[in-house]
DNA sequence: CTACTAATGGAACTTGAGTCCCGATAAGGA
DNA sequence: TCCTTATCGGGACTCAAGTTCCATTAGTAG
């Protein structure tokens, strides 16, 4: 029957191993940052990471496996969310936030890069999905608490109205190349907020 | 001065040149739907296509050109848009259109495909960039129209309609992964008609 | 501390993508 | 029709990504 072989690093999880884990995950960061998701070489990031290239290879196997683990390890460390009291304020900051990380140098590079891998590759992409889902859960709390108070109608999906922000954000950087500035964000929350308000994401 | 070396292919592109052109980016595109961007190898290229593998490479280059000159390829290949008279029922009718395009089984993978390609070359961007605008001019007429109508505020702009049909069924199918079906295009059209109603798009 | 073995990493090897050279072919103008 | 040369394509070559083998190192349980 299954005879279920631990994966690669995780018996001994500790010092060494743990540490070139890290290596290796910073030079894979670095070098989508860099060069993009198709220079992503193993070998090279074996180089850049100072660490075996055997190693890299036994212990990811792919680029996208690679990519994959970097977006786990990505959705592990959370980040706070604003709590304003108001829909459309918390709205207002959760799009600006979406706008300074993805105009932001290395973090907007390093988002078109794990995007390009899920595209690639079926791992990374349900690592990103994995990825979206804990990042849009983390500000839901703020629409849930809308609706309780409400401001918003009743059954009105939380998760919804939170991905109703980033739409427009992520269609601008992906597929229109439209300036992504503040008056982008505040237009991606009213849309949002225009949408919640006409029971759009009730159900 | 600017010695001005015409593009390959420019000089004499009629007989061998536009069939070798037509053989390769058949080849590419059916590359793109089965294996993905980062499987797009300019050699196997060449031997599907059953074309000298020189010549790919001289004329194309990069994985990243060839899904450039496809792109643009598929932007010359214009589309009808329907004309119903009523904004709600148009904005449907694009999101069906959206949903459908982006759920079948070819023209899906090769939409993923090729923004893959814009994510990992500038060049592949640029042509993305151009077909979308086209493709969004195509529909902006809708909404031109009813404004002149008054279905929506004056001084709306018709584009940002558009991408903002588009944009949620986008979201769900690169970060989300959502399920893509009739009701997701209703949700779509919904939000887009909701806020221009609101007058997020005016000015 | 000791034993066991998971995990690393060096080195040699294979394979095929990408390059270069040059003769063959055919597009397009005179 | 003929001529010029843009474009194609076969074949040899290079170099590094990816694989395999095995000796060495260092977690972790006892």
């Amino acid at each position: 029957m299954a005879d279920d072989v631990p994966p690669r690093g995780a018996v001994r999880p500790g010092g060494r191993t743990a540490r070139v884990r890290e290596s290796v995950l910073r030079a894979a960061a670095d070098t989508l940052v860099e060069k993009g998701f198709d220079a992503l070489d193993l070998a090279e990031i074996a180089r850049v990471a100072e660490v075996g290239k055997t190693t890299v290879y036994r212990r990811w196997g792919s680029p996208g496996a690679l990519a994959a683990d970097l977006l786990d390890d990505m959705a592990a460390q959370s980040l706070p969310r604003s709590r304003t009291g108001n829909v459309r304020d918390d709205l207002r900051e959760n799009a600006r936030l979406v706008v300074r990380t993805l105009t932001d140098p290395r973090q907007g590079r390093l988002f078109k890069a794990l995007i390009a891998a899920s595209l690639c590759d079926e791992q990374a992409a349900m690592a990103l999905r994995r990825f979206y889902a804990v990042r849009i859960d983390e500000w839901a709390g703020c629409v849930a608490d809308a609706v309780e108070r409400g401001e918003l109608p009743p059954g009105t999906d939380p998760r919804r109205v939170i991905a109703g922000v980033s739409a427009p954000l992520y269609y601008a950087l992906l597929n229109t190349g439209e300036l992504l500035d503040e008056a982008a964000a505040e237009r991606a929350a009213e849309t949002a907020l225009a949408a919640a308000r006409a029971g759009v994401w009730v159900g």
